[in-house]
DNA sequence: GTCGGTGCAAATGCTTTGCATTGAT
DNA sequence: ATCAATGCAAAGCATTTGCACCGAC
């Protein structure tokens, strides 16, 4: 498989568009995160290896790696994105703890056969899915932790 | 079964809150529209039916409705939430069609298994999940129509 | 040398909040 | 009477955009 720098390269080439080293960086941060991200974290490891990319620029690049398919949305609680690399992998789904806020990730083959039969039933034509699972961990099941802050099924009072 | 605004009642008077008129015609007005839904519809909704109701009491509305179990929030692509009534009904799913925006909704009595395995499998306790597929309609196949705002699988070039 | 890219700061747009007033129990 | 709810306008916050300057091809 290619790597994925020049796979964006000729993503980038085929739209007349220009490879530069912000962009190059922004797609470095994200495979060395290797998992669900969102932009601040990025921002975050790029200072990190002291490689300045305004925020302008990541969100512009971010469009711009889910276009090419290298990258796609995430999750779906909270108000912020948040992606996830998906180029050459198989797509991972993801399960929350609603105590912990622990997150794992997850394949199922089944899933996908499952998403084609319904699609196919329907008459539809399948390209992609999210499917995010909340569930209680079994690590945290008499804990209460400080959760996270996003919106699954709701059951705890608010706070106001 | 008990009807919803009772159910809403109930959930109000234990944690010693009011059952207001502006509750009540929130969720009238979600009853009415009985699909998926976002603040900015409802408020329509309501003006259409003249109830007039702030929006800072909507959006806290829709969060009690979340906490009481009538209401879940569904979808996540745009960037504004999107919410479906739940309380005494199946989950339903939902599927998307890349091409023209059309949204269907879906129940799978699989996939609620398929779920409930995985989270065995790996020891968690289900509570509930999320499930939208991005696919093509057949209806829409050749069509260029306008499109859903959101953010699904991207593929088409932005128009910067 | 050309366009496209970048950073900055300002703008957006959905959602939340502070506060004074109103209303349900 | 009391304590919560409402509406308004202001605040928040993630994301987008306008613009002048910079840099890849």
């Amino acid at each position: 498989m290619a790597p994925l720098c020049s796979v964006f390269r000729r993503y980038l080439k085929s739209r007349g568009l220009k490879y530069t080293n912000e962009r190059a960086d922004v797609l470095d941060a994200i495979i060395a995160r290797d998992g669900v991200f969102e932009a601040e974290e990025l921002l975050l490891e790029l200072r990190r290896r002291s490689q300045r990319v305004s925020k302008a620029t990541l969100y512009r690049t971010i469009h711009l790696l889910q276009d090419a398919g290298i990258i796609v949305q995430a999750l779906f609680n909270s108000k912020q994105s948040h992606f996830q690399l998906i180029y050459g992998r198989q797509p991972r789904d993801h399960m929350v703890c609603m105590k912990s806020g622990r997150l794992i990730e997850f394949q199922n083959e089944e899933l996908i056969a499952l998403r084609n039969r319904i699609c196919r039933e329907l008459g539809w034509s399948p390209v992609g899915h999210r499917f995010q699972i909340y569930a209680v961990s079994p690590d945290a099941d008499g804990t209460k932790a400080p959760a996270h802050k996003g919106q699954g099924p709701r059951s705890q009072p608010r706070s106001r």
